[in-house]
DNA sequence: CTGAAAGCGCTTACAG
DNA sequence: CTGAAAGCGCTTACAG
């Protein structure tokens, strides 16, 4: 009767449920649930009359229907900076490999280094009941969060620290991976380095900038201020920037780029030079080794990032969620090629 | 008193709901949904009152039970090869801008190329109710999509068609760009060009095959077939193709690279020989332009692929189930850049 | 082994 | 302007 009700022909956006099910092999609504969810206790026999009326309606179990009932949603969200930025891909894929592991799927979405559009992202996935949240912060105040992480949406932040409030968090040791990029420059006998950043707000940029401080500190060396410059990363910027500390009576013989966007205008600027400049730069890239020379850079594992994120979330979700929160910083490595070991000129 | 049930403290995942809030503020629940969703018809007396218990009781509105409700989700899904993959990051960005513009949320996951594990994903997002589907096919037989596509979700494949059902397609034109890059090296003066693609199944690679041969034919060439090869496209396979075609007595003066992974070895491979061999790859890849020489490349435009098939999702869902399926191509552009320059040795 | 009733947290359709 | 009842499609807790 169900069937004859909703027309003979499947229509658009109606489709059978496990009532339509129920009614067409005999049985009751129950019965039909333990069949679609692999229960014991059901008769080969209306097991199979319970098959069939599934593969002649063409059924398909409603997870949304399902997903309230159970409670959780098996699905976590994930607020990165941009699906676009070569650096946020092997991360993403980490965590989706993670949440397969576990049954869960992955909804992400970009902030695109917005502040109010990753609030308002996170608090979507939280009102879709997401299990969990991975966040990459483009802002520095997460207490719009904390409402859900007490209702139990377990949360991990990820490549900069929360802000505002405690919260799980894992990062790349910026600070010690800038600081063995210049002291590596520093071994080849640089003494005057420049230092070409993205917004000190940033934390992986003022994390970084602390690095290279430190290492031109240790080696007693006195940074002149025109040798650093922080600021938006577009080419354009970057490019002057390159240029200005490279020009004058005292320019700057290796410089230390602050991620792998700057580095890769650094090296544009470097190729139309006479003399030969060291480079060092935070981040690999893909190809960083073909270039002429091939550039030397500190590595983060962003797929560690990802991993490690994803991970500490579900074991929060089974059962952790009285943990302390943690900070787990990776480390990073140097990858030498030959731009960071070039000398300064004569 | 149904917050005393409950407990004072929030506890995890016992979240207030709009009973709760009704009852916090002494009104129907009727109300507070209207309050929830900016219904008129309430006194500012009233809204106040619940916006109130709203705020007290940290009350967020359960989007997946209002969506069981409503019938749409709001959300869609994106089955791509590997989101690691630095070809699917800008086509994902483009697909969830669009779906953010439509007030969507995108569900992602990597089939890694596996024609079950599409499937498997393909119809879990089905059962959480996506509204539509945007699929890059990783198998190619997608018969089983067929009732959920009869069931009102709206599905797009993107890159690769869709195999033995029809639907709507987005693809780049595979054949003309490869016989474009072709023809570019046969002007350059090459009579011996090598071609080395992805496995022949996947369609892609088979369209830029089919590209080479039309070219060659177009000029009167016959394609020895010790020029071709094709397989997997890890760098070990593609490096032992290289060299082999790069040998003998008769060696090829020019190779097509029939994706980016290839391309990428294949540089590696040119850049230990002596003398010079042109090159032109199908697809841009980030630094193409730096390498020495620069490398020659079909580019196609990952982020109209992806916005395209979004789109006509999203046209198809704003009332337009019963158009027929429509195959989009979007024509790919030759960027000239050096090695795809080079002349034959003599 | 099987099923009727209640409920997950909302919205819809309706009545006052 | 406001709210009680029914229902979205499932699962839970229980009874037979």
């Amino acid at each position: 009767m169900a069937e004859t009700a909703r027309g003979t022909e499947s229509r658009y956006g109606n489709r059978p449920t496990m009532k339509d099910v129920a009614a067409r092999a005999g049985v009751g609504l129950k019965t039909v649930s333990r069949v679609v969810n692999g229960e014991s206790g059901v008769t080969p026999d209306t097991e199979r009359r319970v098959q069939e009326a599934i593969e002649a309606l063409g059924f398909r179990r409603n997870d949304s229907a399902r997903v309230l009932r159970k409670g959780r949603t098996a699905s976590i969200g994930l607020v990165l900076e941009d699906l676009a930025d070569p650096f946020y891909g092997p991360l993403s894929r980490a965590v989706e490999e993670v949440a397969r592991a576990h049954g869960a799927l992955l909804i992400n979405g970009s902030s695109a280094e917005d502040p109010d559009r990753e609030q308002e992202l996170a608090l979507a996935l939280c009102a879709r009941r997401v299990d969990g949240l991975v966040v990459i912060p483009a802002g520095d105040d997460h207490r719009y969060l904390e409402p859900e992480i007490k209702a139990g949406v377990a949360t991990v932040f990820v490549d900069r620290p929360a802000g505002r409030i405690e919260a799980d968090t894992v990062l790349s040791d910026n600070f010690g991976g800038a600081r063995d990029g210049v002291a590596h420059l520093i071994e080849h006998g640089h003494r005057r380095i420049g230092f070409i950043g993205d917004q000190p707000r940033i934390h992986t940029a003022a994390e970084r900038l602390r690095g290279y401080r430190a290492a031109m500190e240790d080696a007693g060396l006195t940074v002149d201020e025109a040798w650093v410059s922080l600021g938006t990363t577009d080419a354009g910027r970057v490019r002057t920037a390159a240029e200005a500390m490279l020009s004058g009576p005292e320019p700057v013989t290796a410089i230390f780029a602050g991620n792998n966007r700057v580095t890769v205008t650094v090296v544009r600027v470097l190729a139309g030079l006479s003399g030969p400049v060291a480079l060092v730069g935070f981040d690999d890239f893909e190809l960083a080794d073909l270039l002429q020379p091939g550039v030397t850079v500190i590595a983060q594992d962003a797929a560690a990032l990802g991993r490690t994120a994803a991970e500490r979330l579900f074991r929060r979700l089974d059962g952790g969620q009285d943990v302390a929160p943690e900070r787990i910083e990776l480390a990073t490595r140097l990858i030498a090629r030959g731009s960071g070991e070039i000398g300064p000129a004569r």
